[in-house]
RNA sequence: CGCGGGGUAGAGCAGCUGGUAGCUCGUCGGGCUCAUAACCCGGAGGUCGUUGGUUCAAAUCCUUCCCCCGCAA
């Protein structure tokens, strides 16, 4: 079975790398065209490029999608299926139309749920226990194909969007390898979703970063994992904005207002939640500093309780 | 050359209109206490990121390089 793999970001390169290690036959990878990238604006490859560089499979970069110069590429591959992770692009449908097995693809959540571009995020955002991660058949509308296989696993309490990621992307290039051996032997089911069911979800942005008080402990707390490693969740002290990594739970109880602080020594800050309960914010990261547990940070700069935050 | 912040005791910071370094925590020793993450006394611990320069004298001014961080992508 001829692939032609697509895909751009560190969830497609796993499973780029895994389909590399079970001798599946890859007959070229497309990736997003090198940008500049970081300080210096210094030009990068993607790390599916990097990988497929390693592994002297060749490379394809298109520009655009539409002006047919992808299409030719890939008809000339002659493909039997097109296995896109993550590619960040819409392919159009005389693309999909060219394998005679059609395009596969891995997408972050139990899908229908979480159609989009941040499933894993948002579903550590909404507090929720467990996710998981779908094969489908690429369809004309976004996420809205028929699904081989779903896999589900538990979110941890305090597991960040970065850590339900890298997990994520080992299921998902392992239930790849699943899904493709299926279709190869014949034996992949094949559900359309139940789209009355589907919900979708937005890209992050820094507008969700700030950390709202009047939550409860839980709320935040998966507030703070969910922007997990990034745009990463913040709060205002005394006019400068902090960056907030981590904070654990209190048995506290307090008077005080959502946003007050309740104590500040070694072991971080206490800050008032809503209905009375609290928070202990234990690692963080003031403005032009390095992140750093909350005590270390308080030996440098006192903070005293009744101070508000927002 | 995309913009900006920073590298000072184990940790976090102050000092930076030049005169060989200070604070909080930790650590070590002693004291107080029924007791303590408390309190008191005392000690150890720093080539002030690196190179060169200016100067009688630099952590403090200028310069080279290295590293870290935020923005922007």
């Amino acid at each position: 079975m001829r692939i032609v793999f697509m895909g751009t970001p560190d969830f497609a390169a796993a499973s780029l790398q895994q389909l590399i290690r079970d001798g599946f036959e890859i007959a070229g990878v497309f990736t997003q065209p090198d940008k500049p990238k970081g300080r210096g604006m210094e030009l990068s490859f993607s790390p599916v490029k990097e990988l497929a560089l390693q592994a002297g499979l060749p490379v394809y970069q298109p520009e655009k999608m539409r002006d047919g110069t992808a299409l030719r590429q890939i008809q000339a591959l002659k493909p039997d299926i097109l296995v896109v992770v993550a590619y960040g692009r819409i392919l159009p449908d005389e693309i999909l139309a060219v394998p005679r097995f059609g395009a596969v693809n891995v997408h972050g959540s139990l899908l229908p749920k979480y159609r989009g571009a941040a499933p894993i995020q948002w579903a550590v955002l909404n507090g929720d226990e467990t996710t998981g991660v779908t094969t489908m058949y690429l369809a004309h509308d976004m996420d809205a194909g028929d699904i081989i296989f779903k896999e589900e696993t538990a979110i941890g309490e305090f597991e960040t969007s970065g850590e339900l990621f890298d997990r994520l992307m080992d299921m998902g290039a392992k239930l790849l390898v699943k899904t493709l051996r299926a279709i190869d032997a014949g034996t992949a089911p094949r559900t359309p979703q139940d789209h009355s069911q589907a919900s979708y979800v937005k890209m992050l942005d820094k507008s969700i970063c700030p950390i709202c008080w009047n939550q409860t402990p839980r709320q935040i707390v998966k507030h703070i994992a969910g922007l997990q490693p990034w745009p990463v969740a913040t709060m205002e002290l005394e006019g400068k904005t902090f960056r907030v990594f981590r904070a654990a739970y209190t048995e506290t109880q307090t008077e005080a207002a959502p946003g007050t602080v309740v104590s500040a020594g070694n072991d971080g800050l206490e800050i008032a939640c809503a209905d009375g309960e609290t928070l202990r914010i234990t690692e963080l990261q003031a403005p032009g500093k390095k992140r750093m547990a909350a005590g270390d940070f308080l030996r440098g700069h006192a903070v005293k309780a009744g101070t508000v935050c927002s």
